[in-house]
DNA sequence: TATTCGTGGAA
DNA sequence: TTTCCAAGAAT
């Protein structure tokens, strides 16, 4: 638990310092939701221009789900992870086809965790800044600091038990936006506690920052990460990239492919055109690249060679 | 529980 | 330059 003196600590620091982001001007359910799935694993501020255009053009569930999935991955191009546009357009389709939603997004815990694409996080978040309800929201940020206040290790099922009963009764909102930037500003992976609301009431901080880090590999989230240069991640990158500019054969992809690659290719055994064509087996398996013909294209898009 | 899934800003 | 890692989810 945390005392209802820190409790607003936090939430005045927050009235001074907390951060102008455009999605907080907002309750829409279908806004708040595209912000939070393009800011998974990606940072806010590569987020904004993004999520400002993707509304401007998709400004419900029924008409991204009327739009190809070729135009959705375009309009993702550069934010990373595209599985998450793909499953936000099949998300859209299953809101709009399922006659108990009529076009809109579901405003339970249940309902919001069965779309693809929507975990624990998003799904609390939806309900916390969209529906202003009275749920924690665990992520690498709040999930940082729930482990060192706690001054222990947290499990996801802890780490979510504790973000829950933090939460002052009735500020759900502003109490999730508070501790979103109090972990982004200062509660970081190397601390700033100076400033910090929660210094006083923080165990790790009050023991004088012993190792390790309470705050390592808890809460189940910010996994380590494989290295991406050399990567088939950054294979698929690619590829994709050269599909965005249109349908070509698959030998003019692979060339493509190659010559986009060619400067992080050195460091593998495996040829480049074999990777290309593993990447490309993988993407259309994923369902963001169809082939037909020898013609690959963006699904949805129309084959025209 | 451990891996895999893109991209780019920041230190 | 390299390394880290960001409002996570799926498998």
């Amino acid at each position: 638990m945390i005392s209802a003196a820190a409790q607003g600590l936090v939430l005045s620091w927050w009235d001074r310092h907390g951060r102008d982001l455009p999605w907080r001007d907002t309750r829409d359910p279908w806004a708040v939701l595209i912000a939070e799935i393009m800011a998974q694993q990606t940072q806010v501020n590569r987020v904004v221009p993004r999520w400002h255009e993707f509304l401007e053009r998709w400004p419900t569930p029924a008409v991204l789900a009327a739009a190809s999935l070729a135009d959705v991955l375009r309009a993702w191009q550069g934010l990373g992870y595209p599985r998450r546009a793909a499953n936000l357009h099949r998300s859209a389709q299953v809101v709009v086809a399922d006659p108990g939603l009529g076009g809109s997004l579901p405003d339970t815990l249940e309902g919001l965790l069965a779309l693809p694409g929507i975990g624990p996080y998003t799904a609390r978040a939806v309900l916390a800044f969209a529906h202003e309800a009275d749920v924690g929201v665990v992520d690498t940020n709040t999930g940082r600091i729930l482990a060192r206040v706690g001054g222990r290790r947290l499990g996801a099922r802890a780490a979510q038990v504790a973000a829950d009963a933090w939460v002052p009764a009735g500020e759900g909102w502003a109490w999730n936006q508070a501790m979103l930037d109090v972990g982004a500003l200062l509660c970081r992976p190397v601390p700033r506690c100076h400033d910090c609301p929660l210094a006083t009431s923080c165990r790790w901080a009050l023991d004088g920052w012993p190792n390790p880090d309470p705050a390592a590999k808890s809460a189940g989230v910010s996994v380590r990460q494989a290295p991406y240069r050399g990567s088939m991640r950054e294979v698929r990158g690619r590829v994709l990239d050269v599909l965005a500019e249109g349908g070509a054969t698959t030998d003019d992809v692979i060339a493509s492919s190659v010559r986009a690659l060619a400067p992080s290719a050195a460091h593998h055994a495996e040829p480049l055109d074999v990777r290309v064509v593993e990447a490309l087996t993988q993407l259309e398996a994923d369902g963001l690249v169809a082939v037909s013909a020898s013609i690959v294209t963006l699904a949805g898009d129309p084959a025209v060679a």
